[in-house]
DNA sequence: AAGCCGCCCAACCGCGCATGA
DNA sequence: CTCATGCGCGGTTGGGCGGCT
């Protein structure tokens, strides 16, 4: 059995909202507040509004949903809010507060918005209250819209270059065209940073996605590549390389290494766990600065270090440095 | 000029959590 | 403690608009 509806359809309007109802909400909001509940707002602001009725013990008074919409009944003459407090709610925080931006997200923005979601993932309310004037609706629009392209134009250039390097190694390499882990006796050059993980017992044991349950979205291939693609050894010291060829983030190596730093040959790492878009695993200590790994859109990128990614579960001075 | 198509974004929906009776 | 209700959030939808053919 699901749950009931808010207030009853049928009495409420949907769909876009006119200047006059924008007008209406905006004027009795900066007048008296949501008085701590939204869902009596509409027939309180109609009332309010249009009928001039201001009571003071009114005001105050908790209404259900479809209480503030009998209001309406009561005063059939009224015209003013006709709207599900829910719908009010969302209309003035995404559009009628005083204090919000619309458009035009800067570069600081975006770097800010990539690297909170790889982060936390699509926590769009924390991310937006990162990005002062912004909201989640204003992000989540425009990382699905915008953002996502953005950084998926940038990797896609270096698949074919993956591809051969899978062709030349194919023991090595997991399947797929953009992502791929191999031994430190490979001996590229890359372009590198690494992350070590402390205590391999903190990273946990979660990271068993399989490489054809590869996600396309290149985000979280980015975001998570590092990060989950890992099975720690027990005793040994690991290390991530998300190496930065040219224009892409294509390249992922992934080695474990002795306790001493010596670079062992290392187990092929072919499963690879894609499921969480921010499953950077537990207690990972992040040393190298961000921008190397970074998409090359995103040079600011600099500006934030590993170390300031942290795992869901959320250090809020993690996400107060912003 | 008209029709089609894809993108953008405002708005809706439903769920989980918090809170109060 | 339980239940009902409201709030806040993330995912999804669909209408409007601009670009392309």
């Amino acid at each position: 059995m699901g749950r009931a509806p808010c207030c009853d359809k049928a009495n409420v309007k949907r769909g876009p909202w006119s200047p006059e109802e924008d007008a209406a909400l905006k004027t009795y909001l900066e007048t008296y507040g949501t008085g701590g509940n939204w869902m009596a707002l509409p027939g309180k602001a109609g009332l309010f509004l249009s009928l001039s009725l201001s009571l003071p013990s009114f005001c105050s008074k908790r209404l259900s949903c479809n209480e503030s919409m009998s209001l309406y009944l009561v005063f059939p003459d009224h015209q003013g809010l006709r709207r599900c407090g829910k719908s009010c709610r969302l209309r003035w925080l995404n559009y009628l507060r005083p204090d919000i931006k619309h458009g035009g997200f800067t570069e600081e923005e975006d770097n800010i918005i990539f690297t909170l979601y790889c982060q936390m993932g699509s926590r769009w309310s924390v991310i937006a209250s990162k990005l002062p004037g912004r909201t989640d609706n204003d992000v989540k629009n425009y990382w699905n819209t915008k953002l996502k392209k953005k950084l998926w134009a940038g990797n896609v250039s270096d698949s074919t270059k993956s591809d051969q390097s899978s062709a030349e190694n194919p023991t090595l390499v997991a399947s797929t065209p953009s992502l791929h882990c191999v031994s430190k006796a490979e001996n590229h050059s890359f372009g590198i940073s690494a992350f070590q993980a402390q205590n391999p017992a903190d990273v946990g044991s979660g990271f068993s996605a399989n490489s054809h349950s590869l996600n396309s979205d290149p985000i979280q291939l980015y975001c998570s590549g590092f990060m989950d693609v890992l099975e720690f050894g027990s005793s040994s010291k690991n290390i991530c390389i998300v190496s930065q060829e040219n224009s892409g983030f294509s390249n992922l190596q992934c080695l474990p290494v002795s306790g001493n730093d010596e670079v062992e040959d290392s187990e092929v790492l072919e499963d690879f766990g894609f499921g969480s878009p921010y499953g950077v695993g537990n207690g990972l200590c992040f040393h190298e600065k961000a921008s190397e790994a970074a998409p090359p859109c995103y040079p600011n990128l600099a500006d934030l270090t590993y170390a300031d990614m942290k795992p869901p579960g959320l250090d809020q001075s993690v996400i107060d440095q912003y």
